[in-house]
This record gives C-alpha cells, sequence and structure tokens, in this order.
DNA sequence: GTTATGTGAGTGAATATTCACAAACAAATA
DNA sequence: TATTTGTTTGTGAATATTCACTCACATAAC
C-alpha cells in the first residue's frame, strides 16, 4: 500500500474537490496550485507527474474502502447484517467526503489512460466480490433467498446503492444521503430476505 | 426537437467515438476533423462552437429515447410487459450503439458546463419519472408488489439496469448485453411481482 | 551543510476559434 | 445563352490562451 505524505495528501485532496466542482478537465496544475497556494513547479516537487496524481486519487480511495470492508468481513455479524454495515459504511464515507463521489462511480472521467482505467476497473469488481461472498454464504445458511443468483442480486444492490449516490451528487447532495441510504437498505432487505 | 444535417449527425456521432475510445478529453476540434477528413475550421461551418456539439450529443439521444419510450407507453400492454419493454429496448439501443453506453451513464463528463450537466440531470429524471409511473399503475392492480414504495422499486431497476450497461462497457463489451439484460429482467420480475 | 521544499521565468505543444479566401453550385439578371 | 450574384462548404494560416513540465536559483529544516 502506498503511503502519501502530508502535501501529497494535500494535492490529492486537491483534485477531487476541484473533479467534483467542475469535472476533470478542470484538473489543471495550475488550478491545483492556485487552490493550495503554491507554485506551479512546487506540484512536481510531489508528484512526478499529473498522471500520478489521479492515480494517488484512486489509490487513497482504493485504501480506504478496503479498510472499511476488512473491518466489516472481520466483524462478527450475519450476513444481513454485514450487508447492511457495507451500506452505512460506504454511505458514511461518502457523507464525509462528498466530493469523492464525483470520482469514484464516473469509470469514464479516467478512461484516457489505460492505468487509470484499468485500476478504475479494479476497484469497482473489488466491491462487487465482496458482496457477492457474503450473499453466497448467506444464501448457503438460508438467510438470503436462493431463487435468484449471488451474481444478479449483488448487482441489483450494488446499482441501486450506486444510483443513490449519483442522484444524490446530481441534486447537489440536497437530501440527506444517510437517511434515504437507510430507506433503501430496509427495501433491499425485504427483497432479498428468504 | 432539434434537427441535425448528415454533417452534423457526422461530426456528433465522431464525437460520441472519441468519448468512448479515451474519454472527454480526447474530444478536441482537431480530432474531430481528423475522424472526419476535414479541415479543423469546417468543423465551424456545422456548429457554432464545441459546447453546441456536446449538447447535440445529448439532444439526439434524448430524442432517440423518448421516441422509445413514448413507444412503450403507447403499447397496449400489462404493466410488467411494459417495464420489460423498457428493459429490451434500451438493451437495443445500446447494443446498435455502444459508444454512447461511454456517454450516457457517466454524468461527470459534463460536469464543466451548467447547459450540459441540466441537460444530462434532466434526461436522467425522465427515465426515471417513466419507470416510476409505470410501477405506481402496476401497484394499483396488484401485479406488482406495494410492500415497497414506487420510488424505491424504480431506483432499485434502473439501478441495476445502469449498472449492468457500465459493467458491459468498462469490460469492452465482451458479453452478449441483451442475454445478460434478460437474465437481469428476469430476476427483477421475480422480485417485484406481487 | 546537506536535504527538502519552494519560487519565477521560460519551453514547446496543444487548445478553441477566427480570418481571408476558393471551389462548386444555384438563382437571378442581361 | 451568357453573365452576374449569392450560398454553402470547404481550406490553410494565424490568433491568443492554456497546457504539462523544466530549470536555475532561493530559502527553510534538520
Amino acid at each position: 500500500m502506498k503511503e502519501f505524505s502530508a502535501r501529497q495528501k494535500e494535492i490529492i485532496r486537491a483534485a477531487i474537490e476541484l473533479i467534483a466542482e467542475s469535472g476533470i478537465q478542470s484538473v489543471t496544475i495550475k488550478k491545483l496550485s492556485q487552490k493550495i497556494g503554491i507554485a506551479e513547479s512546487a506540484i512536481y516537487r510531489h508528484f512526478e507527474n499529473k498522471l500520478e496524481i489521479l492515480l494517488g486519487i484512486l489509490s487513497q480511495f482504493r485504501s480506504s474502502k478496503m479498510e472499511a470492508l476488512e473491518y466489516i468481513q472481520a466483524a462478527d455479524a450475519t450476513e444481513i447484517e454485514q450487508l447492511q454495515m457495507v451500506f452505512s459504511e460506504r454511505f458514511k464515507q461518502f457523507t464525509r467526503n462528498p466530493a469523492i463521489t464525483a470520482v469514484i462511480f464516473s469509470e469514464e472521467i479516467f478512461q484516457n489512460d489505460k492505468r487509470l482505467a484499468d485500476e478504475v476497473y479494479a476497484i469497482m469488481n473489488s466491491s462487487l466480490k465482496m458482496i457477492l461472498s457474503i450473499i453466497q454464504r448467506g444464501q448457503q445458511n438460508k438467510s438470503i433467498r436462493s431463487d435468484i443468483s449471488a451474481d444478479q442480486l449483488s448487482l441489483i444492490i450494488i446499482g441501486a446503492l450506486r444510483l443513490l449516490v449519483v442522484r444524490w451528487r446530481l441534486s447537489s447532495f440536497s437530501f440527506d444521503l444517510t437517511k434515504e441510504g437507510e430507506k433503501l437498505w430496509l427495501s433491499i432487505r425485504q427483497m432479498i430476505r428468504a
């Protein structure tokens, strides 16, 4: 896992904010340096080039997500409880850092570079695998319905979660994500229980 | 509804392809003109500026989607059948024009301009409303379950549809979208039926 | 005094857009 | 019929601006 200095983290945070404010096209070295309050050239003391900054965004998100997911997997909880934890943890993460939502469910913004695109794809799949394995265990001990495959259930669950977050963002965070997320979870639980 | 000349359509198509190939950042007047085989300046004979081209992408997608949705709403079919038609029509549309998937579920790529962002938001909401009204009717005549609100059901359904399409695209269209869409539909039908 | 971090000036390439002008064709006029 | 005028669609060169990145030099931290 990559370690970032304080300044590096600051640059990454500024980049995320720029994306959230006005899209990937507004992430320029000039705007980054202005946002932080240093000279453009100073950015290059901390990152080799712009690509490394963008990779930094993804790397940081990946590790904070992994942390949350490992904590959940380690918890002594039923599968349904674990799924609920995935929901509430993700929503908590997004509420704490709303700008990241502009980045993480918008795979297309990183499509201009293969390394970026691959990393985004990997992040997406890691979530999917985690949810999938919880559901499979739940189906084995009959706490989750088995008439629909685990693949399909995880697609449906993650799809709903993503769409709720996207709508939250496109509405300029105009509703309470935690509350709506809780409502969504109750609906999903109702639909997947055995 | 805006009418586009043959050349304008050609430019719009080229722009969509560029986005699909390597992201919004690769949509430059130079690349557009190269793809079409005319001079850069010739582009400006057909669009006032670059923004109008991007608006053209959205406008064209919106009208082709509206066409499909109106056709479905006019059809004499049960609510479940109508939902199935929404699924199959959308998937057919995407299979015919895969590049558009890089654009239409990636709201963030248009966030650098307010007009673009508003148009994207409107397109998303129009789908949602359509599905919502079908579900509400289905709940009234008890063909769709009522223990979960129509809002929640439509969020879940559209979320799954979107995610399937995004995965299809990120996997470089490596699976049969129509087939997987059909499977997804069967699962959803199973979950929402009264 | 060495290393880490910062600065300001400068680079060439890329960017969207504008310009004067030309070829092809149609319509109006002689 | 021959000539003038207008329109559409193109071109290539030029515009100002922005881009990521480099370099010589300064200052602060250890």
